[in-house]
DNA sequence: TATTAGCACTCGTATTGCGAGAGTGCCAAA
DNA sequence: TTTGGCACTCTCGCAATACGAGTGCTAATA
């Protein structure tokens, strides 16, 4: 009932490191010949009894062996697992496949499926949350009598693109009056700062609204809110397939739910969300994170950093049976690469050694 | 052997209709009761013998009855199947799930969402292929010493960004000039235009290169360079997790296939792309497509025109075993709706009625 | 000649029973 | 505290069986 003594740890970590390999429950005897320690088959049923009753592991049925719970992965992933960090040679290797090439989202897209590829898992990017982006450049273009395409550009490099429908019709040299005026007067404050400003413009005075600019105001104004609700990109996910030939999700309704979760995205975002203010390496084991979809599955999750600010996390998700010693340091490593090429410099080689 | 009779036809259908709506194989006894016709199942037997010769249906063993093959599918739609078209309630109910709000890529995942959820299968969107669109404006910005974001406008909307590294070092004075420069010298021709101008101006003297306008060049043959290779995102697959849970897919191994398929796009593309070129509505039944991945699959595709001209075609995936008589008319529809909002009428309802 | 009833036959599915194997828990001895 | 021994439990796989659905064929019928 006490603390693990150290034998009962040893006997885990032998247990869960068998498990996780071939899936299959295991026995006093299997164990007893590959724990390292010398201890008879019976000894070491009597160790399992007592991990047993302390909800580290749990027999499927009478004769089978024992498996794992979550509180015995999350012990193990706790206080018995090393990992080993990969060597200067595999972070190298890893470094070519996230060259910043094509646009930031393929960049997203390219270390998903790195994480995907690795681990043989599905592989989640959160796309970074740059609340503090500094707002550079807006363009409005007429795509018809009363469809005028905004271009928010800003200055990490994303491009938001959309479309809105004013009430006025304007002509496009109202348009390039407009973006001139908006790039002049918010050029490089924050976005949160331009939203702020445009939120007391429209409240100040709706008079104000006839003035000269007005148009710019409008404009913006409408462009500002079409994207609050465009959490539906906020996440890129890859290798969903890997999960399909897993046997422990081998029943469909799970599976179903996990590929709903996948495309409705939400659950996993707040996930991340969740997990990036922690700032650090996370593992979430089965129904821990809270989620219905999530059941049978853990989350390994860490943040990625650009330019030194936190803004945004990866990491893999899979089955609870999980090659943990491996998985950790590939997403470790992966949200280092993708900060570093986000950020533009190509040091991390260097700084780790 | 001969002609199908037009018994034997009804019966057919009957068949498929029957085992469409619940996915057993079809014996005589319930194909007399329910055909229409007042057959005994000594009679009905008899026509199925016949049927089967001609490889319209088989028997998944002795003593099973019988199901539809590929073949016998492709007589059913294109001879016996009478689609109603949807009605006008119906159509305009839909028209408001697709407005043009948010950014066009927006548009087309709330396309392939209708389509997914209307037909419970999986929906795919092909991006509009507009060769013949028209540039409209091109813009450089530094994101770092050695990185520019090139911004690409064509006159339908669309927003390509990318990310290239040029060897020289440019001040973002001489981009600003190279982009005006490119804007001049090149809005309102096609793309196509576009690229081959460059190509051309790249023969023809390396020394030109040296002009003043090198700079400009320079960008953009690398920023069209980069756009190559970018078929990744062509294509908006929504609703796979639909097919989890359809019993033909249960086989895992053809699940992964299928899913695979999804994330490369490659093939569906591919067949997109075929169907594009035949100008109205197709069905690929099981293997005729061609694609491993979509053996157990069948595939309804409509195009979609913008301003009168083909630039895209969308659909659906799902078993062999579908709905077609619902499919089909849900597919046409859509593809109707998504010309309409794309070419920003929304006249639609009234030029069908 | 086309249709139908009857019947023997085939074949997949579900059920049952049984034995083998794996693993446990407990007790008594070391 | 550890270990060997032993009875017990439970799953899995296999074979045997019965059942039911559906067919194909033949002969009778309209």
């Amino acid at each position: 009932m006490a603390a693990l003594t150290p034998r009962a740890e040893q006997l885990l970590k032998a247990l869960i490191e068998r498990y996780i390999i071939d899936g299959e429950p295991v026995g006093s005897r299997t164990l007893s010949r590959q724990s390292g320690l010398e201890l008879s088959p019976a000894t070491v049923r009597n160790v399992m009894a007592d991990l047993e009753d302390l909800g580290l592991i749990r027999s499927p049925h009478t004769s089978a062996g024992r498996v794992p719970t979550a509180l015995g992965y999350r012990v193990f992933v706790d206080t018995l697992l090393k990992v080993r960090p990969l060597d200067l040679a595999e972070i190298q290797r890893l470094g070519v496949e996230l060259v910043y090439e094509g646009s930031p989202q393929q960049l997203l897209e390219s270390a998903s499926n790195l994480l995907s590829q690795l681990t043989r898992l599905a592989g989640i990017v959160m796309v970074p949350r740059q609340r503090q982006a500094a707002f550079r450049q807006i363009e409005f273009l007429t795509l018809s009598h009363d469809r005028v395409l905004v271009i928010l550009i800003t200055d990490d490099g994303r491009v938001d693109n959309r479309v809105i429908s004013p009430d006025k019709r304007y002509s496009p040299a109202d348009l390039v009056e407009a973006a001139n005026y908006f790039n002049g007067a918010f050029g490089g404050r924050t976005l949160e700062d331009v939203k702020q400003a445009l939120l007391a413009e429209m409240q100040r005075d709706s008079d104000a609204m006839q003035r000269a600019m007005s148009t710019a105001m409008d404009m913006a104004r409408r462009a500002f809110a079409a994207g609050e609700d465009q959490d539906e990109d906020d996440l890129v996910v890859r290798g969903e397939s890997n999960l399909l030939k897993i046997p422990e999700l081998g029943d469909i309704e799970k599976l179903r739910n996990l590929f709903d979760a996948f495309t409705t995205k939400r659950d996993l975002l707040h996930l991340l969300d969740q997990s990036m203010r922690a700032a650090g390496m996370q593992v979430f084991i089965g129904g821990e994170s809270g989620y219905q979809s999530l059941e049978a599955c853990s989350v390994v999750t860490a943040p990625y950093h650009v330019d030194g600010k936190l803004v945004g996390t990866l990491g893999v998700v899979g089955p609870t049976r999980m090659a943990y010693e491996q998985v950790i340091p590939i997403v470790d490593v992966t949200a280092r690469l993708l900060g570093s090429a986000l950020s533009g410099e190509h040091r991390i080689v260097q700084e780790r050694s």
